[in-house]
DNA sequence: ATAATAGTGTCTTTTAGACAATATCAC
DNA sequence: GTGATATTGTCTAAAAGACACTATTAT
């Protein structure tokens, strides 16, 4: 018999993990960062990184931590937002774990991904995610932040998220293709994008970086919504 | 000093509750559920209704068996989505309590609210609600879920959630109306409804509830999309 | 000059929104 | 008939999407 079972026991408790998608583009196709599982449950499979909420900590800082665990990334440098939340009682065979999941965006990293781990992680092409299949119910996490992401550079300005500090219309254009998957027409895109206001404001230099003919520099503009959205 | 801390204590575990955000349409204006505290902290003012989450349940089952306790109303009558979840370490003074808030979206109830609980529960037009100030972090939880009803019934078929299993086009017109707080063209309204494919299936019958000329009766359709969307 | 990419302009179709006109009921 | 609401139609402006054309670099 446990000690201290005296008046009211109080309601049940679990444990309150939060798991990320990280997202970004490398070589004009989207990938996650996935970790490879090196202990039971799942063991050697797939997964995303994430870890276990302190007692201090809100769900936020966690994910914020985590985050900077796994790429060294601050918060400042990514987009991060809460996606949803998964608790199926029997999601994590040990014991309860609710689950709060957060979707980053974050721009082409230097390294493949520097995990302080001893979980190698890596970034995997999400078609190649979905299609291997990931522990637990990741899987099915990963598919609604994909969707968020699909969904949210509609809509919002959030495209720039996956960009470097300036960068040129056509890679941005090039982020859409790749959350997509699908090309778009580049002229139509630009006068988009210029119609936006607030979208993107030009740095003054241009860049021979994409060959042909050097193209304006811009910086991520002011406004946070993109009005008329783009439409998928 | 507890009993069983022997190998690894493992994580932290907090209690993990659902509140609920209920909407519905009475006399033409967008009201809350709300429950007035009977037990501190907090004790006598308004909160949303929820509760803790058992541990044989997922989380939706929880949020089902509160809304069924709160309103009655079973699963397959309301339209019921995650919101988000609200985990800061000091939001509840008396343990931690991790949140998983709920949208609910019902049509018009016969009677005010039928608790079974003991807490009297009512139904509050929104505006109140924000302006009197809801008890923990329930204002920022409404707010949430006023966004969300506000921006999904743009570009899905969740406005017929308010609506009876029959209604005309002018009902559902007043939904949006109410919901967005402002009037919507009937005309224009009337045709945009009907050019999107699935929205709404003819009854064959006409109502004159309205006054005037004899309104058509529509059904929800088999369409969860708009397309193209309402424009807020 | 040629290849490659950036950027502008033009045209057609679709949609939004304002609002006129007509239809069908109760009284 | 009048009053009220429903439904259809018409017009204009905005936007989407297809695509021709011009601009500026490297080689």
């Amino acid at each position: 018999m446990t000690s201290d079972t005296s008046e009211e026991a109080g309601p049940a408790t679990y444990a309150v993990a939060v798991d990320l998608v990280v997202l970004t583009i490398r070589e004009g196709a989207l990938h996650v960062l996935t970790i490879r599982r090196g202990v039971p449950p799942h063991r050697g499979e797939l997964a995303l990184p994430g870890g276990f909420v302190l007692p201090s900590e809100d769900l936020v800082d966690a994910a914020v931590r985590e985050l900077h665990e796994e790429t060294g990334l601050g918060a400042d440098a990514v987009h991060l937002e809460q996606l949803a939340t998964y608790g199926a009682p029997d999601r994590d065979p040990r014991q309860r774990v609710v689950s709060v999941a957060y979707l980053a965006l974050a721009p082409e990293l230097p390294e493949p991904a520097a995990g302080s781990d001893a979980a190698e992680a890596m970034w995997l092409p999400v078609g190649e995610a979905v299609d291997t299949g990931l522990a637990f119910d990741h899987g099915t996490i990963l598919a609604d932040g994909l969707e968020r992401a699909r969904s949210k550079i509609e809509y919002t300005t959030l495209a720039t998220q996956f960009c470097p500090d300036e960068f040129t219309i056509a890679e941005l254009r090039a982020v859409y293709e790749a959350v997509w998957g699908r090309p778009i027409d580049a002229r139509n895109f630009h006068r988009k994008v210029q119609a936006s206001r607030g979208y993107v404001s030009a740095v003054g230099r241009s860049t021979t970086r994409g060959g042909g003919r050097p193209a304006e520099l811009y910086r991520a503009g002011d406004s946070e919504w993109i009005s008329p959205p783009m439409t998928r």
